[in-house]
DNA sequence: CTCGATGCAAACTGTTTGCATCCCA
DNA sequence: TGGGATGCAAACAGTTTGCATCGAG
């Protein structure tokens, strides 16, 4: 069976043609996309494919935890499918958004504080190591 | 001299009562307000205060780090006067936010990477300790 | 066959822009 | 008195909503 049939099924998700290419497009697409790059994207091989469908599925995909909505620059969301814990470093210059491979170790204070923490976000906002070193030119 | 004068002195910006009392709004009231909140609040004691100039002020303000803007809660920005470096917790239930004073020791692991940092925002949500002895009543 | 998923258009929210007026230094 | 700050209205972007239709189970 098909990975992405595959999560929707273990969420109890009905399988459509444009979930999967959703899901497809996040898996192999690791820029953190926009919702509307991803319907700019999808709609040339679902020529019928809607922004509300995108929406409605990002949405559904992030409630059942298969997805992560990055809100790190600006106003617009930007969407990453979920794998192990890691941080962003988003480049204001470049506006280029990178994955940083590190686990985040106040979880533990935050919970021994009383509160039950479903999300974690770490962002790290400047200038990223190729900028710095255009800057330095 | 005033407190806030004296920021905005410091930072070369000109004095305006509206920028002053931005900024007296920000250090007295510590639970992250957005733009309109700022704005309805303000509006009384300014009736001719307009959301443009709060924009600009809250712009001009964050470009000269005296404040920093959160995407901590869907796409509205919340805004919060910068004191010691620290984290926020997000309540999904009740929408408060929460400080949480941690430093992040994961800054220096980024700066070796080679990235410049300027910004760092440690964003957790779940169900804040109120909440969480609600829902097992 | 049923109920959730899709897709269109219109509405809405938070923010930005253009431009004339104002007022701090 | 000059240039940045203010304030209004209109524009804008991203997202949400209402509702009719479609299609997976």
């Amino acid at each position: 069976m098909e990975k992405y049939v595959k999560i929707l099924k273990e969420n109890n998700l009905k399988i459509t043609p444009q979930r999967i290419k959703i899901l497809k497009y996040l898996d192999s697409h690791r820029t953190h996309p926009t919702a509307d790059e991803i319907y700019v994207s999808l709609k040339k091989s679902i020529p019928s494919l809607s922004k509300t469908t995108v929406y409605n599925s990002l949405d559904t995909l992030e409630k059942h935890g298969v997805i992560q909505t990055l809100s790190i620059c600006g106003s617009e969301h930007r969407y990453d499918i979920k794998h192990d814990m890691h941080h962003h470093f988003y480049c204001k210059k470049c506006g280029k958004i990178i994955d940083i491979d590190i686990k985040c170790p106040n979880v533990d204070k935050v919970i021994r504080e009383g509160h039950r923490i479903d999300e974690v976000h770490g962002y790290f906002k400047g200038l990223c190591k190729e900028c710095v070193k255009k800057e330095k030119k």
